[in-house]
DNA sequence: CATGAATGAGCGTTCATTCAT
DNA sequence: AATGAATGAACGCTCATTCAT
C-alpha cells in the first residue's frame, strides 16, 4: 500500500477566528522553526515543538492535524518571505536591479538561519508533501522577474527553475560550510546567476533557431 | 569535543573473507540504494534493506556496525563513480573538454537514479556523518580540473565548491521535476558552469587588483 | 572518567503531576518487582514489566528514561525499607537489641520475596549502576548501629560491610533453598552476626595493639 | 510455558576421546572464564568466548550443546578446585586447621579472579541450571570437615550451608570493593566462621536439649 | 571435523497520535 | 478549549544457534 486512503489534511485544522488562537498557531510554527534550526531533522518531533512553543502536545494537534501539516505551515511561512521579497523586487526599476535584490535577499535569509532553509528544502521534496506547497506560483512570479531582466529569453520558466536551483545549491552549501561573508557569497551568486543568464540567452536563441 | 567519544564505527565490520560474503555485502549496499530510490528517506530502514537484499537483518549487521555505516558505504560507492569520472576527465586534452565531460557524467548519473543522489546529498550533510566521507579530496581533485580549464583563476577551490553546489542544485531539481531530456539539462548546466566561470574569472580578477 | 559522558539518566524522567501518573509509576515499579521475582533476571525486560503493570511500553518510558532507571527505582524502593528498619532500630535502647531487630527485619523481608532481594543484589553490582544507589549511606548508618552495640570496636565501617555481606549471603542462600522457618534462620543469623562481632572485637583489638 | 519440553543437555556433547579435542574443550572453558572475568555477564556471549578461545563458533557448538552447557562446565571446573582444596583440607590433622586451610584457599581464589566467582554464583542460581552442578556433594564433603572441627555439632550440613554462604558473601563483597589485603580479609573471615561456629554450637545444643 | 556466514526471535527505545479529564 | 498521560507500531540492533561449504 503506497497510497494511504484516508488522506491527511495539510491545512490548519481551523481558520483561527480569535486572535489568541492565531498567536498560538504562530508560536507553534516559530517553535518548529527553532527546533529544526537547532536540533536538525533528527530532533524535529511534535513533542519537542510543543514544548518549545510552551503549549501542550494536545494543543498542537488542535491546530494541526498532523506533523506534516505543521511542516507545511512552516514551509509556507518561509515561502511567504520570498513572495514578499519578490513583490519588493518587482517595484525595482530595471530587471537587473530586481534580480540583484532577490539575490541579496536570498543570501541574507540563508545566513540568518542556515539549517532551516536547507531542512525545509528537504522536507519540501518528500513525496506526500509534494504539491502541498505553492512552489509553482513562486516560480511563475520569479519567471516574471526574469522576463523583465532578459526580455528576449525564450523559456523564462525554465530559467526561473534553474536559477532557483542554483541559488539554493550555492546558498545551502555556504550554510553548511559555515560561511559568514555575505558580500563574498553574494558576489559569487551574482556571477552564477548572470553568468547562467548570459550563456543561456545566447545558446537557447541559437538552439531555437534550428 | 562534545560528541560522544564511544562513537559507532562507520567502517564495515569485517572484511568478508569468503566470496559469498562479498556478494552479500554488495547486495546489501545495492539494496540500500534501491530502497532509498524507491521508498525515500522515510522507508530507508535496516529491515527493509535486508529484506530487499534477500538476507536476514542479522547478516546486515554482520557487515555493517550500524545503519549509518551502511549509509556511508553507499555514499562511498556513489562517490567512487565521481572519482572514476574525474580520472577520465583528467585524461582529456583541454580543461574545457574535461569540464564538459564531467557535466555530462553528472547528468547521466543523476537521471539514472534521481532520488538516490539527492537523498545521499541529504544524508551526507547529517551531523555525525560529516567528515566520514571524503568530500574534500573530491573537491580538491575537481579544483585541479578547474585550474586546467581556467588557469588564471584566483580561487579554484572556491570555484570547485560553487560548481559542485550549482551542479547538485540543478541536477537534483531536474530529478525532482522528473526531467528526462538529458541533452537539454546538459545544455543548461553547461551554461551555468561556464557562465559562472566567465563572470567569476573577470570579477575576482578585478576585485583582486584592488 | 572513561565512562561515556552522555550517560543515560537513572532518575525518573518526570515528576508525575497528576495522581493517575503517580499510580502508574508505582504500579510499574511493583510490576518490575513481580517480574523479577517470578521470571528471574532472564525474564526481566521492559515489555514484560509494562504488560504486568497493565500499561503500555510507552508509558513505562514516559516515567523511566531506560531499563536501568527502572531497576534503580526498584532498588531504591527496597533500600528505603532498610532505611526505615534502621531508623526503628536506632530507637531501641541497647545496641544489641537494635542489631537483633535488624536481623529480624532482614530475615522477614527476604523470606517474603526471596528472589527479589538476590536479583537486586546482582543488579546493584552491575558496573554502570554502581554508585547510583545510596549503599554507602546505608552502611554508614549501619556502622552507627554497630558502634552502639560494640562501642569499642576499632573499625565499625568494616564490620558494617562484613555484616552486610554475611547477612546477605546467608539470607540469599536461605531463599534459594526455599527455607521458610523464620525462627531458625534468624537464630543462625544471630549466631553469625554476634559470633563475628565477638571474635573481631578481640582480635582486632590485639592486632591494633601491635 | 515455564518448562521447556525439549530439555537441553548440559553435559558436554561428547566424551572427548582424542587429546586434541580435550585441549579444545579446555581452551573454550578457560576462554569463558576470561571473558566473564573481564567483560562481565553482559559481555559473556558465545561468540566472544569462541573468539577468545581462538576457535570458530561452530567448534564451540561441537563440544557444547548450548551456552548453558558451557556455563555449567565452567562452574564445574571452578567447583573442582574446591573439591581439591577440600581433599587437602581433610589431610590436615585438626579440624580447625582444616577449616583455616579452606578459608585461606577461598580467599586466595577469590582475590585472583574476583568477578569470576561472583558471576558464577549468579549463574549457578539460575533456575534451569539448578541441580546441574554438584553443589550438594560439595556441601556434604564440607559438612564432614565441620564435623571434624566441631564433633558435637548437631546439624553439620546446615552449618556447612551457612558457612558457605557467609564465606561467599564476604569474599564476593571484598572482590567488589576491590580489596587486596589478603591477610586482613582472611582474618575477618576466620572471625566470621569461628564466631558462627562457637555461637551455633552452644545455642543449638541448648535448643536441642529442650 | 572445522569454519564462519547466515538466521531470526526478541529486546530496548522512540515518537506520532489519541482521548479521558 | 487545553492538558498531558497513555498508546503501540515500528525501528535499530544483539546474540544464541544452525548449516552449507
Amino acid at each position: 500500500m503506497t497510497e494511504r486512503s484516508a488522506q491527511k489534511q495539510f491545512k490548519p485544522r481551523k481558520a483561527p477566528s480569535q486572535s489568541r488562537a492565531e498567536e498560538t498557531v504562530a508560536s507553534i510554527v516559530e517553535a518548529a522553526a527553532q527546533v529544526l534550526e537547532s536540533e536538525g531533522l533528527e530532533g524535529f518531533n511534535t513533542n519537542a515543538v510543543a514544548r518549545r512553543a510552551g503549549v501542550s502536545i494536545g494543543s498542537l494537534y488542535q491546530y494541526f492535524p498532523g506533523k506534516d501539516a505543521l511542516t507545511v505551515a512552516l514551509i509556507q511561512r518561509e515561502t511567504k518571505r520570498f513572495y514578499d521579497d519578490m513583490a519588493v523586487a518587482l517595484t525595482k526599476r530595471g530587471g537587473k536591479a530586481a534580480l540583484e535584490y532577490l539575490i541579496g535577499a536570498a543570501v541574507r535569509q540563508q545566513l540568518q538561519r542556515p539549517m532551516l532553509a536547507k531542512l525545509l528544502d528537504i522536507e519540501e521534496s518528500r513525496p506526500g508533501l509534494r504539491g502541498e506547497v505553492g512552489k509553482p506560483e513562486l516560480e511563475n512570479l520569479f519567471a516574471t522577474v526574469i522576463q523583465r531582466a532578459i526580455p528576449k529569453h525564450p523559456h523564462p520558466e525554465v530559467a526561473a527553475g534553474d536559477l532557483f536551483a542554483i541559488t539554493r545549491g550555492m546558498v545551502d552549501a555556504a550554510g553548511e560550510r559555515g560561511e559568514t561573508d555575505i558580500e563574498n557569497l553574494e558576489h559569487r551568486l551574482r556571477a552564477a546567476v548572470f553568468g547562467y543568464l548570459s550563456k543561456i540567452g545566447k545558446d537557447q536563441a541559437i538552439s531555437d533557431r534550428r
